[in-house]
DNA sequence: GTGAATCGATTACATTTGTAGTCGTAAATG
DNA sequence: CATTTACGACTACAAATGTAATCGATTCAC
């Protein structure tokens, strides 16, 4: 289980996350403007998604209606877990002070974390 | 240029970062125990990096001395800032939120990233 | 109802990645 | 010096990925 999901294939993860059941056309369309794949390239990823268990189709009368199986903050989860493990060392303390360093952070970011983190004390 | 590194080069890297310059066979050395592969596996990965522009080779003798190029402090960033990109739009309290809410934070990281939040303040 | 449009399924194909074996040569060893 | 050994270079090959075309069936428009 949890076959890894590419980026191609996160892209259509993030569409229908954001509103499912679609069908394949439904996907290509919204896409449109940030990926320029063609149908065919989204049936693709479509038919990988499914085989991998990410998405699920349901039959309405010939085409298939596609949502996710998986939860978009599942993915989530798992990725940034992925992420901070393999590059920091599991601790995240690391990766703040990493996009600090590279001014990623604005002044309302900053404010947002600690006010996070206060509710996290509690 | 800024090739992508893989999963696989990335372990590498990572010894290189450690201590360099290295022998192909000392990397593998310093594998061991980790990444279970063999010799040609190894030379087959600081070959690639070598075509990526990630490690330089300097000639010692018959062999090569490999070092890293890029910084891995350079490499964290930019994949850090593409994760964070890719699934928080870039921002990153939700990130904290996230692995807040998979309680992978403990006290003391939230203490830590405090502190760090107070200086980026000043 | 017959041709056109539309589906999902199947097939295609280059590139990247993971993982390694082989080969020609140079160096070390005896 | 002859032989084993150790290198890097080249080759191998399956799986995953990016990107798509084609095909067989169906349905929609005339």
């Amino acid at each position: 289980m949890a076959e890894r999901i590419s980026d191609a294939e996160h892209a259509v993860m993030e569409v229908l996350w954001n509103k499912s059941p679609l069908t394949a056309n439904a996907v290509a369309d919204s896409l449109e403007g940030h990926q320029e794949w063609t149908l065919a390239t989204v049936k693709t990823l479509l038919s990988r998604l499914l085989g991998k268990g990410a998405v699920a189709a349901e039959a309405e009368g010939r085409r298939f209606q596609y949502r996710p199986v998986i939860a978009r903050s599942e993915y989530v989860t798992g990725e940034s877990r992925r992420m901070v493990d393999r590059l920091f060392g599991g601790k995240l303390s690391p990766l703040v002070a990493s996009l600090a360093a590279q001014e990623a952070l604005t002044t309302e970011d900053i404010a947002e974390i600690e006010a996070l983190l206060r509710e996290l004390k509690k």
